[in-house]
Parts: structure tokens; C-alpha cells; sequence
DNA sequence: TCCGTCATCCCCCAAAAGTGCTATTGATAG
DNA sequence: CTATCAATAGCACTTTTGGGGGATGACGGA
């Protein structure tokens, strides 16, 4: 039996969605709200399973609801639910650890689905929430942003971040001190740096290396 | 009409998939091979609208397929097929930019859906896969790891990574050179770090600063 | 063939960094 | 009231680094 608990400030939409739940012999509406100024407070007394929780409320919006709920009650599962779709709010939701994440334009009967689903562990999105995600990722990689070091150059690069000091990293490659100096020399030129700390946070943060 | 390729090492397997596609009135199976080892030359050749593509294949594997596919072709969609597998392949995949991503034992019927959704701009996943990606995005929101570092020493951190000279770092703080290099000695300490350009790589790679 | 790039090596030299100690002050926790 | 800790500072000493030169052979394209 799932215990469900529901924020939502438009009362009609509220309604319809506890009646469409309460008809399912396996869910229970244990309340509902319009905003999530008491989260916690409600959350402890009533005990659900599932949340449901839109994102625009007056108040607390759903934002700072799932937050509060992940961080005192990580066990309980938050399903985000929604007109809105920019990416920014979808971003936030889940790094705030939102289980699953359903637009309003979403039947009745998927609903239903997603709720069945986030309980048993999974994490319901709709397809276009889900390319989204994956865009993210994409956007996230990187861009090999080509500033023109050689091989050898990148090679030298690498052992810098690891800390080696000229002295080792000529004796990795079997090479002289003097040919280390230069390939930095060069590096630093290329990568507009004046010394090896610079060269490793601006590598490290253009991604040529993890 | 669906242009499919299929990418799959067992032929058992992938001569069921294309009977079971070829029964779909909608959908043309232009190929099928057991590695991608000619990838770009099939695709320019065969264009397909959506690839099924499995991840272990002798040869050249999916995941060097998909990056390959998606780089020349970021128009054609790709769908990952494989049995259950590790984070570290599935977040490869969805970096180079695969559209879906559905498990073996998924059932004929869902993988026809899957390719009408993602050729419908969709990203079919599974919920397991997708419970999966949301949890890497909380993961990667991981708090900055306590080293036990003092605030001023957080500060001294910081300027380092700017590339500042021992020098500079204590005219900014107006303290002593020595006193920076007090800082320094106990942060490479805490890092367990020999010098400034592990230290960078360290603190960068730990997200302590962006 | 000539020119450019790469990788290699060398010199000099000053500045910067790193190591190992010690030590004072002020705040804070027990 | 002490013990700890953060922040400060100093000194001696060695090693490493960065910037300025210059040079050579190999390779490849114009």
C-alpha cells in the first residue's frame, strides 16, 4: 500500500489527482498541500511513501520542498510534477535527488505507473524529460579544445598534474631534464601560463585530462 | 518508415531482432553486423534513422561505435542494447551521446516503442537505467570531502590554483611569505600531496573549488 | 629543395618552492 | 584554567622551477 502525499497549490488539480488515487486499491492519500512551508513537519507526521510534488508554489516552492525532504528523509521518494520545463528547475530538482520527474500533461494512467514505479526503486521521466537529462551530458563533455600541444608536450603535461617534478618525469621518458624544461617552456607559452600550477588547474578544468 | 541497423555480435539474437522488426510495417532493417569496426563506411552507405547498437562486441565494442557514429552522424539516432552493466559504460555511452539505452531482457514490444520514441525525439530508458543516471547526478553534486582544511589555508589553496606566486598569495593576504609557506607546508600535508602542482590536481579533482 | 615543426639537448642564472625546525599570539573548547 | 588550534612569523638550507638564449637531426609539405 503506498501512502501518498500531495503538493500542489492548484486545489482543483489537488482534488482530482487525491480522487484518481484513492481509486486505486493500493494507494492512500494521506494529505495534501499547497505549499511546502511545513515539509518536514508534515512529512514526519504523516509518514508517506511517495511524495508528489509540483514545482511552482506560492511560499516554499517544490524546489526547496524536495531538498528538505531528500535531506531529513532520504528514504522517502519524491516525484517531481510539473508544467514547468526548463532545463535550470529540471537541473535543480535532481541534483536535489528527485526520484522521477512527470509533466502535467501526463495521463492519469502513467501517473498511476510512475507512482508503482518510483516505489519499487525505479525512476519515471518522461521521454522528453529523459533527452533532456542526456542532453545535459552531452553538454557536459568536452569540447577537445585544441591548444595545439604535441604528443610529447601532452605526455609531459599529464606527469606535471601528477606531481612528478622535471627530474622524474625525464627519467619516465629516458629523456634529459633540459628537454623536459623546454617541452614546459613551450607548454606554458601554448597554454598562456606563467608556471605549473596554472597549466594544471586550466588543464584539469578544459577536461585534456581526468 | 524506420531505417534500422543493427549492431549485435550474436547472431542468433540479431537475426531475431530483424524478424521481429521486418514484421512491424513500419520498419525497414537495412543491416546488421557483428562489430563496428566499419561503422562510419555502413552508416554513410546504409542511412539508417535508427541504429540498435550493443555494447560488447568482439572488435571494435559499441561504445567506440556510438562516439564514432555520433561525431559524423549526430543526426542519426542510436540506441544502446546491452545486458546489465557497469556505471562506467553506461555514463561513456550517454557522454558521446547516445539517445536510449534499453537492457536485453526488455521485451520485443517495448523495444519496438523504444524505437518509435527515440525516432520521435524521445529517450527511452529503462527505469532501472534511469534511476541510475539521476543518482550519478547527485553523486557528482558530492559535498567538498572534509581534508581539515582551515579557511585561510582554503584561501591560500584557492590563489595557488590561480597561479599565484608564494609571493603575491601574501601581499593579497598582506602576511608573510613565511607564513604562506607555513600554510602550504600544513596543506600538503592534509593532502597528502608533495607539491603545489599535485595539491592543484587534488583539489580541482575533488571539486573543492570550480 | 627549403622551410616549419617536433623532439631532443645544452648553458646560465635568478627566482621560487619545499623541508625542517622553532615560536608567539588569540580564540575556543573542555 | 589549561590544552588545543588557527594564524602568524622566522631562519637555514636544498632543490626545483622558469625565462633567456642557442643548437641539432628527422620528417614532411610546398
Amino acid at each position: 500500500m503506498h501512502q501518498i502525499l500531495i503538493y500542489e497549490d492548484n486545489e482543483r488539480l489537488r482534488n482530482s489527482l487525491e480522487l484518481l488515487l484513492k481509486g486505486m486499491p493500493n494507494m492512500n492519500v494521506v494529505g495534501g498541500f499547497g505549499n511546502c512551508d511545513k515539509v518536514i513537519e508534515q512529512v514526519k507526521n504523516l509518514m508517506p511513501t511517495v511524495i508528489l510534488m509540483d514545482i511552482d508554489m506560492p511560499g516554499e516552492g517544490g524546489i526547496i520542498g524536495v531538498e528538505k525532504v531528500k535531506r531529513h528523509f532520504p528514504e522517502v521518494f519524491v516525484l517531481m510534477f510539473t508544467v514547468f520545463d526548463d532545463d535550470e528547475r529540471l537541473m535543480a530538482c535532481l541534483r536535489s535527488g528527485a526520484n522521477g520527474y512527470l509533466l502535467k500533461k501526463t495521463s492519469p494512467l502513467q501517473i498511476i505507473d510512475a507512482i508503482e514505479n518510483v516505489a519499487s526503486g525505479g525512476a519515471p521521466m518522461t521521454p522528453e524529460i529523459a533527452r533532456r537529462v542526456l542532453e545535459t551530458f552531452k553538454v557536459e563533455r568536452k569540447i577537445p579544445s585544441d591548444l595545439g600541444l604535441t604528443p610529447r608536450e601532452m605526455q609531459v603535461l599529464e606527469l606535471l598534474i601528477k606531481g612528478h617534478t622535471y627530474k622524474m618525469i625525464a627519467h619516465d621518458f629516458s629523456i634529459s631534464v633540459e628537454t623536459v624544461r623546454s617541452h614546459l617552456k613551450n607548454i606554458y607559452e601554448k597554454m598562456h601560463v606563467n608556471n605549473g600550477n596554472e597549466a594544471v588547474a586550466k588543464a584539469l578544468r578544459m577536461r585534456l585530462f581526468e
